[in-house]
DNA sequence: CTGCATCTGTCAGCGTCCCGTCAGATTGGT
DNA sequence: ACCAATCTGACGGGACGCTGACAGATGCAG
C-alpha cells in the first residue's frame, strides 16, 4: 500500500508522512510539481496527497495532466486557502477529496482511508513476511504464529522496517523516526533496541548493512 | 453504531453530539454539505442527522445525491423553519424523519432510536465478547449475564472500546472522545475511569498496551 | 433550602517496566 | 592484523500506569 505525498513544506510533509505510516502506508515524498508529475506518471500508487501550493508546476495542472493521461489513482488535495471557487476547481480537475489547511491529522487519515477503501484497495494494516507478521491495528507482532509482546519503541521500529521492507533503512533515518530530530541520544540507543528486537524475533529477522543501516528480511 | 452529524452551528452540534453519545452512538461531525456528501458516501453509518441550513451545499441536495447513489442510511432531517412545504420537500428527497428546531434533546434521541431500530440496526446495537455483553440501545452492560450498572462516562468509554474492539485505542483518542478536545483534564482522569471500570468488569476485560493505549478483550 | 448520594477530577504514593548508557566483546572491511 | 563499526549484557534512573483517598460539583429528596 503506497502513497505519494506532494508537499513542498518539509515540516508539514514530515507530520503527514508519520501519520500515514502509522496506518501502514509506505510514503514517497516529492517537493515539486515536476517531480510529482513524473513520479505519479511512472509509478503505481494507491493514493496521492497533493498540495496545491507548489513552487514550480501548479498542483491543479499536475492533477489535470494525470487525469488526462487516464491515471485513476485517488487524489486528496490539500490547500492553504479554502475558498469556494478553489474547491470547485479542485473537484473539477479530478480530485477525489479536498482538505483545507490547517487540518487535523486524524481527519487526513480518515479521509485517506476512505479514499483507499472506496478505490477497492482494502486498507491492509496487516503485514506478513516469512514467519513474521505485524498487525498495525492491534499493535501485535507474531513469529511463526505465536505472539510476541513489544515495547513502544520496539514496535515503532519494527513497523518502520516493515513498511520499508524493500530497502535498507539508514540508521540516521531510523533515529529520526523514533525520536524527533531534536532529541540527541547516543547512537548506541538504536543498537540497543535492535539487539532487543533480535532477541525477541530470532536473530536473522533484521539484517545489518555495515555503514549504511538495517533491513528486514523474511525469516527463512 | 455510528452516526454522522451534519450541522454548521457548533453549539447545537455539541449538544446533539453529547446526547447521541450518551445513548451509545459514536458520532462523526461535519460542518459543510460538501464534507457531508463525501463522508456519507464513503463511510458506513447507521444514522445520519442532517441540518438543512448549510453554508455551501444545501442539505436537500446532499440528501438527494445520496439517495441517487443508492445509499439507504436512515436520515433524520433538522431544519430551522418548519413550514409545511419544506417538510414535504424533505420527505420527497428521501428523509426518513423530520424534526423542526427548536427541539428537545429527548425527542431527538427518541426519533434517532426509532430510525435505527426500524432500519434493523438492532443487529449492531448489541455486542458480545467473551463473558462481556454491551447493549448500546439499552445502555446496559453485563458480565456473565448479570447486569452491571454504569455511570455515564464509564458507559461511553466501554462503548467506544466495544465499537473499536479490533484495535488498540490510543489514550489521546479516548480522551478526545470522552471530553471535547477543548477540555483539558489531567491525563490521570482517564486512568481513574479505567480503574473503576476494571473493578466492575473484572480485571482482565480491559487490556493496557503500555505507551499506546487500551483495548478490549473478551474475558476468557 | 438543606442534607444526602453519586459522580468524577485531582493528588500522592507506589510498583513495574522501559530504555539510555556504559563497558567490554565481536565482527567485518581493508 | 588492525581499527572502526556494531553487538550484547548489565544496570539504574525515570517514565508510565495503577490505586485509594479526597473534595468539588451536581442532582435528588425531604
Amino acid at each position: 500500500m503506497r502513497a505519494l505525498l506532494v508537499e513542498d513544506d518539509d515540516r508539514i510533509a514530515g507530520n503527514v508522512r508519520r501519520a500515514l505510516e502509522t496506518v501502514g502506508l509506505s510514503v514517497e515524498h516529492v517537493h515539486s510539481g515536476e517531480a510529482a508529475w513524473f513520479e505519479g506518471g511512472t509509478q503505481s500508487y494507491d493514493l496521492i496527497i497533493l498540495d496545491l501550493g507548489l513552487p514550480d508546476l501548479d498542483g491543479l495542472t499536475v492533477l489535470k495532466r494525470w487525469r488526462g493521461e487516464g491515471i485513476e489513482t485517488p487524489v486528496l488535495v490539500l490547500t492553504a486557502r479554502g475558498t469556494w471557487t478553489e474547491r470547485v476547481e479542485g473537484i473539477d480537475a479530478g480530485a477525489d477529496d479536498y482538505l483545507p489547511k490547517p487540518f487535523r491529522m486524524e481527519e487526513l487519515i480518515a479521509r485517506a482511508r476512505a479514499l483507499i477503501r472506496r478505490a477497492g484497495g482494502r486498507g491492509g494494516a496487516r503485514h506478513a513476511l516469512g514467519h513474521l507478521s505485524v498487525d498495525l491495528n492491534q499493535m501485535t507482532v507474531a513469529v511463526q504464529g505465536i505472539p510476541v509482546t513489544m515495547t513502544p519503541l520496539e514496535f515503532r521500529l519494527i513497523s518502520y522496517l516493515t513498511i520499508h521492507r524493500n530497502r535498507v533503512v539508514p540508521a540516521t533515518e531510523l533515529l529520526e523516526h523514533l525520536y524527533g530530530d531534536d532529541d540527541k541520544k547516543e547512537a548506541n540507543a538504536l543498537e540497543a533496541i535492535i539487539a532487543r528486537l533480535r532477541r525477541k524475533l530470532g536473530g536473522s529477522a533484521i539484517g545489518t548493512r555495515r555503514g549504511f543501516g538495517y533491513f528486514l528480511r523474511g525469516i527463512a
